[in-house]
DNA sequence: CTGTTAGCGCTTTCAC
DNA sequence: GTGAAAGCGCTAACAG
């Protein structure tokens, strides 16, 4: 019965002493009763074995199997996966060999447990994932994390503070082994003590609040900035900002550089040219609308994202020329309709999100970091129009 | 020393003569120093101390640790974990204040080890995170796993066949618990010993090869047969076909149910109006000026997908008014540019591979099941206008 | 309702 | 260069 000709999982099964009280006892009991049918042929299995089989599938081969296999010790077969140069190379070859007959496949669970319990996987826990934005950052992530042997989780709060606690908790009962995070909610101390136990934390977009956390954001002030400049530099002085909503931290600073390029031109007031919360239930189309029925409406607008900027199109149509108009955020067809937009590398930054969780991997001490990614201005046409006269 | 005015963190300490030769043993051993003189005081932490406590951080708690400050055994803290009733709320009152007293979160890493080693994510290998076709549909299996305390971990395989097996096997060494897959390998039979192990397939847009795995499809040939028997029916009968690349299996179904809807109209060669592969390093802008510098140009043009829907726009213009066209995919502004697209809920389709994923998990058995999401026509001016008399 | 014991699959320490 | 024993943090089985 314990021939030699029995498959490499039935002989595990002959293992069953050595693993008496498996928490999947049923699976291996069963396991035994069809390997031992199978090792009378196939046609010998009936057909509740056969159910039963595909019901609870046989396991999977374990490191302890492959050593029986190759007559050695668990450990040496540990050794030819984590690196180790201590192999003999027959040994390896031997081990090798088994591994492949049997299949088999290191338990990354297993290695991570042992290994101080925490994964390889990092988490990043975003708004929504189907904004584009976070989208790229999470695909520029994922390529810098995946050149050093790390995976990512992501986790959507759907702009909810109470998701973010909830997502960030399962991430960290994961053990993630880091954690990037748009933050939404007002206060991100709960993270102060991850941080201590070993878990860094890197903001993106939005600096944390109330936690020392390196962060990784846009040059906002200085991108709407140098999109106003240019504006008045052609002469523009009636120059509209349309943004929704106010309060989020990136919009604030987008209004900033708006009011301190115009102020550097001699315009001190601004008031009456900022749209900062759409008028409930009509959104930014009723907010540019309602702009250009001014008795004097603005002869150039600069939106604070690229929803503003799609309401843009949506309510002036695609190809407007007799207004100057600059959207924050690079768009799909912004080129196609000669939209001047401030742009800027999203992918890159995502790989510097990821490069600072590295970092801060290797180095766990030290102050916060924080980087400001640049932007750029990108004309198109709809950004370099002077004012009528 | 052992007094009970410790921290929780340094009682953990104690325990050392329990856990003698944990892998971390330097952590420890340099924890007991730190707590030692915490215990002291703040104020007596050296500069060295205090460096060597931000290095090697202090651990977390673990069950046992809530266990010993609970003065209850492990296992019936487990039980406050695993959803169990059997714990009297008193006892119950107890492990929490502990817990919470230890910042305790139960390590998910372990749970699953002891769980039969299989994790609680679904990987999704996708082929570009900056497609937004693929994140939408990660956006909606996201939203349904997590409802069922799933997570998702996603990979790219940037349409290379070998990156396919690399992020599979990095999936399956993580023990994920299912698999989605966006198939760009020539062959998944590989998978088919992972479905025999347990981890169910489901493949996404396209269908698997060699492999009996569910499939979550959209209705590719009857999409586009409908755009094109609307054209028909306005009169249309030089109607164009323009995707690349050629091979792919949804592009080979679009260009099928083209090409049906037209011999239904009596149009039975189509290959004049057919352009499959772009011209090298031209690109699908190339191919639709070539279309339109035909002697008898083309009075309608559909797209294969949105990237040629955007080259139409790039090449054409936004606007173009003595044309009609028809794109497969929706994307974003098509509505303020009126370009008509037939169109599907991508989230949806994201939504009902995470249900095949749960569906097959509670029956792995069974044969495949293959969905078909409907499609339909979104009229939006460019595809509703006749020819030209 | 609660505790004891053993072990998931792997790697660590230490001995050979 | 290789092996034996122990244990990462948690939970199943089985007592009480």
């Amino acid at each position: 019965m314990t021939s030699p000709h029995l498959s490499p999982l039935c002989r595990a099964v002959d293992g069953h002493v050595q693993r008496p009280r498996a928490p999947t006892g049923a699976h291996r009991a069963l396991k035994r009763f069809t390997c031992q049918l199978a090792s009378r042929g196939p046609g010998a299995i009936g057909v509740a074995a056969r159910v039963a089989l595909v019901h609870k599938p046989p396991q999977r081969a374990t490191l302890a199997d492959v050593a029986r296999l190759a007559g050695v010790s668990a450990k040496t077969v540990s050794r030819v996966y984590d690196g180790s140069t201590n192999v003999s190379p027959d040994t390896r070859r031997r081990i090798e060999d088994a591994a492949e007959r049997l299949h088999f496949r290191p338990n990354l669970l297993a290695r991570s447990l042992r290994h101080g319990g925490v994964s390889t996987a990092v988490g990043f826990v975003l708004g929504d994932l189907t904004n584009p934005f976070y989208v790229k950052v999470a695909a520029g992530m994922e390529r810098e994390l995946s050149r050093s042997g790390l995976t990512m989780v992501l986790g959507a709060t759907e702009d909810d503070p109470a998701e973010e606690h909830r997502v960030v908790g399962t991430f960290l009962a994961q053990r993630v082994r880091a954690l990037a995070l748009v933050p939404i909610a007002d206060d991100q101390s709960y993270l102060e003590r991850e941080r201590g136990l070993g878990t860094p934390v890197v903001t993106v977009d939005r600096p944390a609040r109330n936690l020392l956390a390196d962060s990784v954001l846009l040059d906002d002030r200085e991108g709407t900035a140098e999109a106003v400049r240019a504006l008045t530099r052609l002469g523009h002085r009636r120059i509209a900002f349309v943004c929704d909503p106010a309060h989020l931290y990136t919009h604030v600073e987008r209004l900033a550089g708006y009011r301190e390029a115009l102020r550097e031109a001699g315009v001190e007031d601004t008031s009456a040219w900022e749209r900062l919360d759409d008028p409930p239930g009509q959104g930014t189309e009723a907010s540019i609308l309602g702009l250009m029925d001014m008795a004097e409406p603005p002869t150039a607008i600069v939106t604070g994202n690229n929803k503003a900027s799609a309401a843009l199109v949506r309510a002036l149509g695609p190809m407007r020329d007799d207004l100057a108009y600059v959207g924050f955020d690079d768009f799909d067809l912004a080129d196609a309709i000669g939209f001047s937009v401030v742009a800027y590398d999203t992918v890159e930054l995502g790989r510097m999100v990821a490069r600072r969780v590295l970092a801060r991997l290797d180095d766990p001490a030290g102050a916060p970091v924080h980087v400001r990614m640049p932007t750029h201005l990108v004309p198109r046409g709809s950004g370099e129009r002077p004012p009528p006269k």
